[in-house]
DNA sequence: ATAAACCTTGGAGTTTAATCTAAGGTCAAG
DNA sequence: CTTGACCTTAGATTAAACTCCAAGGTTTAT
């Protein structure tokens, strides 16, 4: 049996956070000491570990608990159900690369149009380009070029 | 000028986000009406435009709220102010992106280990992935396999 | 026996970006 | 002069997953 400080040292989670699965459904303690103390067993910590590798792989505490109640229950469900969970999980994951992808170029091109110097923002390609209304910051236009070399560090790999 | 419903239909907001930027200090309509209407005008405007682009790259709005900042009082911040900022969001940006691609692999790992079948999820893969410390699913072993061309087709790819 | 380290509870705070509600004032059309 | 669309305010609510707090009770070691 472990106390709640014992299983969050020994699962490197928090006992606060013990409690808030607690809370939320995820996870009780089998029982309880004569002074009230949470006592675990070797089986909830388990569960707790089940939680610990559902949310490594990205699902969120929602998910989980449909994921537990399925665990618990394996015989009245599908191969189908299981997957279906991990497949919208995967489709959501995707959706959220792939912004962070749009945002990802987006920034990159940003900044290597910025030749990033002491000088004066007056002039930023940066600034510009958030200014205009053209997503595209053209490297080989754009009105910033306080020092030859930087300019052209900056802006050789588009010509 | 622009009441806030129009403004909002122009940039395809609602009202509710410009007072919210309002009250956040983001963008405040540079005049109202006798009844106490905001007006907004076409610089108001080109500034709400500016933080929408700003947010189409990924920057919070406590980040915007930085950058206009500078974007006001340009002489007094250099490139490397601004650079920085669009440097430290691609970080954060690139460590996101790094974390879903781990969970991108991870569930499609489990989803490739998974018949996705109607059969009863007792021998589940991705359950018995869940349940186990590894974090390796290794299709050739698993006590899966309630039909054989299932098994097959889901597990050819890894021999 | 007393200090340190642990535990209990309920509830509030954090972060982000809105979104919604209630209760009421304003404006243009018919 | 009334209907409907629009506007005002302050404040509550949402999602997610904790994290922290106060005020007190328990255990353990010295
Ligand atoms: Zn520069
Ligand atoms: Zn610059
Ligand atoms: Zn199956
Ligand atoms: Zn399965």
């Amino acid at each position: 049996m472990y106390r709640i400080g014992e299983l969050a040292k020994l699962c490197e989670v928090k006992a606060d956070t013990l409690r808030f699965y607690e809370k939320h459904g995820l996870l009780a303690p089998s029982s309880r000491s004569d002074s009230g103390y949470r006592l675990y067993n070797e089986s909830d910590a388990e569960r707790l570990r089940f939680i610990l590798r559902a949310k490594a792989v990205g699902f969120t505490l929602a998910e989980i608990t449909e994921l537990l109640s399925i665990e618990l229950d394996k015989s009245n469900w599908a191969c189908a159900d299981v997957k279906g969970l991990v497949d919208s999980k995967l489709a959501q994951v995707n959706e959220k690369i792939s912004e962070l992808n749009h945002f990802q170029v987006s920034l990159q091109r940003l900044s290597d149009a910025c030749c990033g110097g002491p000088e004066s923002a007056e002039h930023c390609s940066i600034l510009e380009a958030l200014e205009s209304n053209t997503d595209n910051i053209k490297c080989e236009n754009h009105a910033h070029h306080h020092d030859k070399s930087q300019y052209t560090k900056n802006c050789q790999s588009k010509g």
